[in-house]
DNA sequence: GATGCTATTGGCTTTGCTGCCAATTGAGTA
DNA sequence: TACTCAATTGGCAGCAAAGCCAATAGCATC
């Protein structure tokens, strides 16, 4: 039903075109799972023939590719903004991360933990997708590694290996995401506060130390 | 290759024949993928026709289920045998959990590690699949459970909530192979050992008291 | 207003998987 | 040996996706 008719046909720049394709297909990616980003199935949310997604993206695992890094990196800012980001202010990589903790918790994030899934596992036969996967995985760490040195300088955390602390924080986080799609249902209690704790346990934190006031 | 050529056809008892069916797609599921186990392809590993597959299968979904969970029972008494079978003996439940963290380092049990995400994924399409893997689930973290209960009467572990400590040692196990089909490489090291040390605090153990001596 | 570029259309063919089924044939039984 | 039943064959049609492309039609420029 989206713009539906016309019939007529609207020419827009390549660029915006563009633009348009790769977000309806990460938001295909996301609530519906990456092996529904096809051409028709853009096409029809963008009310265009399939035979423009063509156009844009001969190769359809190029547009899959695309989405997710545009819903993956959206989705970072919007939970671990970068030291760089208007929105964060000096000292705070404490706050920052019990914000984060905070957000995954929340159903919102659901989606993301589903499409962590999906790409892990499309990424088995997709060389395209893999490498934007790796890529974008790298990212998340870097960016929770450089949030941790920023509480370390801050004398809020203390962490010999940024790294190795964010490398083991995310697996944890990715762990307790891993059942979304079976029996999170059953696992609810003991896995609610698991990635906040072993946080607090790397980051030489008190208990609820990363628990949002 | 597999028995090419033939020609003749060889006529099993329905029981034989089903679990030769089973089999060859537990096969294809855990190296290739359960996407792979398709009519076609199970038909021309065991050298029968696709039909047949359908005889015995009419919904493929149901045989990827069965493979899956016909892959997955049998790597789960390989990894942990349970209390129950003949090679455990009284009194090793610390033995057994050491073994465990041991074989899940291996290179081994990494197809493991790809069957689980392609099937949680999957699940999400699959309803008849899911429900397998959810009933796998439960049964890999019982038995654990079981275990940590027995290492609790056995005065080896101190532990107040088995469940919930089996949830999350296997939750930070799936975690750490999250990254199988794309950034393990970058992350070795951190996660070598993240799975055992998150199981020795959950059992009160003292640190390496889950490593293999 | 005419022209040219290119975004866009609306098909085409190939491929692979699913669900289905009538005919055949092998093996156990009378 | 002949019979019977079920295992097995070897096809069928439907569908959805990918990759491809010639023709069409907006928009900018002259």
């Amino acid at each position: 039903m989206t713009s539906r008719g016309a019939g007529k046909q609207v020419r827009k720049s390549a660029a915006e075109r563009r633009g348009e394709i790769v977000a309806a297909a990460a938001r295909v990616g996301l609530q519906e799972g990456l092996e529904c980003v096809t051409r028709q199935r853009i096409a029809d949310g963008l009310g265009v023939q399939p035979g423009l997604i063509h156009h844009y993206f001969p190769v359809v695992e190029e547009l899959v590719a695309e989405a997710f890094t545009s819903a993956t990196a959206a989705e970072l800012d919007g939970l671990l903004p970068s030291t760089a980001a208007p929105e964060r202010v000096g000292g705070d990589a404490l706050r920052t991360l019990q914000r984060f903790f905070t957000l995954i918790s929340g159903a919102e994030f659901d989606d993301i933990s589903k499409l962590w899934i999906n790409a892990r596992h499309l990424s088995r036969y997709r060389p395209v997708l893999r490498d934007q996967v790796v890529s974008q995985e790298l990212r998340w760490c870097h960016r929770i590694e450089q949030i941790i040195a920023e509480g370390v300088g801050e004398r809020s955390f203390r962490c010999d290996d940024p790294w190795a602390a964010a490398v083991r924080i995310l697996a944890v986080v990715d762990g307790a995401g891993a059942y979304i799609n079976t029996s999170a249902d059953q696992r609810m209690a003991p896995l609610a506060d698991l990635a906040r704790r072993i946080a607090e346990a790397e980051l030489g934190l008190p208990a609820d130390g990363l628990r949002s006031p």
